[in-house]
Parts: structure tokens; C-alpha cells; sequence
DNA sequence: TATAATCCCATGCTATCCCATAAAAAGAGA
DNA sequence: TCTCTTTTTATGGGATAGCATGGGATTATA
């Protein structure tokens, strides 16, 4: 599975494309769709970004409920009708959708945050201010991970 | 699979004609039947649509359904008998035929939206009214989604 | 024969390809 | 450890191909 982490910050240029950070491409490298999926978070105010492997697990999971219903329907709705499907051009870099730039907040450059499993991409100033905020909670928290027994992928 | 993401906004041309966007077209480039398959919504002011092997699917699902039951008879005649093959054009057009743009509203353009097995054809207005409805009850419901373990694909 | 559906080509736009450059990282050798 | 070389990465811009769209010509259908 691919591994998303660390965060990059890179610039967006006049024509709406940007690097995708090398150590994502790799993480991707070995699929066939040599690209990412982004979508816009319902929770925050940034791009949620995976691969194609993921996109087609999830696909699978909305599958799973039932066909027509209301959850199955929102899940869509908000999944897929918003997901851009984003291949790598020859230098590694994908277009950045007007609407989705916008949506973000995002103008000259933009944040490529690692997540595991998924990455985000941020406008810069809005991605400071979420961290610094996420540390502060989890400060007055005083919040511990349990680490799990390492599952058979 | 065929997986359609993402939202494209085409043009009706004064013969009844829409593109089909590329991406979609794409996904099911590898099947016998070039072409989509759309049906009217029984729940939405909106036309569903997928490509020939999802069709088969579902009617195998449907065939689980007791032969000849209320449910089983209404399905059918919702999924299948109003269902139209639509042929693409060389230029990867289709014809949507006058009766479906009336259902669904659709006079100038028409939005492909993707909902990954399957996707949706509506009338710009009525769908962005929608999509903020789903995202809305999404984050109040604070919907999650159990991801599946993947399966071969 | 009239009407509608399909084929075919033309056009403007934009995404994609390809190459050039610069900066950064990695590696080689002393 | 330091310096020089090589490779990888990020970015800019011109050329090209693909896509959405319009419309005329041709074929099917009633």
C-alpha cells in the first residue's frame, strides 16, 4: 500500500500545474494509473488526495451499502462526483482544477501533507494555522495513541 | 471496472447531442459495447447511468430478488425497461432522447457526475442544489465509511 | 418523400508532451 | 570531512495533439 508522509510545499504556475512531491510519486509508482484522485474534504477546508488503488477500495466499500439508499447516495455524491482523477504529465506534475483551487484557497503554491494511507493538499497559510491549532487540542487533550499489533496486509 | 469520478458540464447541441466526457468514455474503452446505458431515477429528478457490465450486474442482483415479487416486477421495470442504450457517435457523442432531458430537466447542458460503478446525467441547477444537500447531511450525520479490505480486482 | 439519426470534417481551445534551465540532493574520490 | 561531479527534482515555456462543439452531407426510417 502506498505511504504518504511528510510535507512538501510547492509552487502552482500559470498554468495551473504543480510538482507532486517525488516521494509521493514513488509511493504510487508500481500502479497502473500513474496519477492521484483528489477530492474536496467535507470536514475541512483542503484537498483529500489518494491513489487509485484506494479510490477503487472505497468504491467497493460505498458498494457495500445499499444500492439507492440515502448514505449510499451522499457517499457518492461527496466522494466521487467530486474527485478529479489527476495523471502525472512527463515531469511529474498534475493540473490543478480551477474549482478545486479555489475551493482550498489555493493561489501560488500549495502543501502536499503526508496522512499515511491518504495526503491533503492545503493553501500554505491555512495549513499553518490547522496545525498549529490540531497541536493545541491535542495539548489540552492530553491525547495517547495506542499502537496496534501490526495487522497481515 | 469501470470507476467515473469526478463532474463534467457539456453542452446539448440543437440535434440533441452530448459529449460524453473523455474519462468516462475511457473507462469502458475496453468493453464490446461502446456506449452508455441510462435510466430514469426512481428517487431523483435526475437519469442514472453506467456502462454494459454494471447493467449485467445488477440484474443478477435483481434475480435475487423473489421472481415475481412487487419489488422484483418494479425494479425491473425501472431499471430495465426504461433503460436506453445509447450508442456513441464517432466523435464520442450520444443522442439523449427528448423524453429523458424532459424527466430530468435538461435544456442547454447537461452535468456527468461520477459516483464510481455508476455515474448520474442532470440539469446543472438542479444538481449543485443537490450535491450541497449531500455534503451538508454528510457532515451533520458525521457519515464515516467503513473501508472494506480490498479484494481482487 | 419528409423527418430524424448518423457520419464526417472544420474549428477553437486547452491539456499534454517535450525540452531547457536551475536548484538541490546524492555520490565519488582524496 | 571537504570538494567536485553526477543525478534527481522543481519549474518555465513553446509546440502539439486531443477534446468539445458546430454544421453540412449522407444514410436510415416511417
Amino acid at each position: 500500500m502506498a505511504l504518504f508522509l511528510s510535507t512538501f510545499t510547492n509552487k502552482v504556475d500559470a498554468k495551473g500545474r504543480i510538482s507532486v512531491p517525488s516521494s509521493f510519486r514513488a509511493a504510487v509508482a508500481e500502479q497502473s494509473f500513474q496519477g492521484i484522485i483528489l477530492f474536496k474534504s467535507y470536514r475541512l477546508p483542503a484537498l483529500e488526495g489518494c491513489d487509485m488503488a484506494r479510490m477503487a477500495t472505497m468504491s467497493q466499500s460505498v458498494d457495500h451499502l445499499d444500492l439507492f439508499s440515502e448514505d449510499q447516495d451522499d457517499l457518492a455524491a461527496t466522494l466521487f462526483a467530486d474527485a478529479h482523477q489527476l495523471p502525472f504529465d512527463g515531469d511529474g506534475r498534475v493540473m490543478l482544477p480551477e474549482e478545486m483551487r479555489h475551493f482550498a484557497g489555493i493561489e501560488k503554491h500549495a502543501c502536499f501533507v503526508g496522512r499515511g494511507a491518504m495526503f491533503q493538499v492545503w493553501a500554505p497559510d491555512a495549513f499553518k494555522a490547522h496545525q498549529l491549532e490540531a497541536r493545541e487540542r491535542l495539548r489540552q487533550r492530553g491525547a495517547t495513541l495506542k499502537i496496534q499489533p501490526p495487522k497481515e496486509l
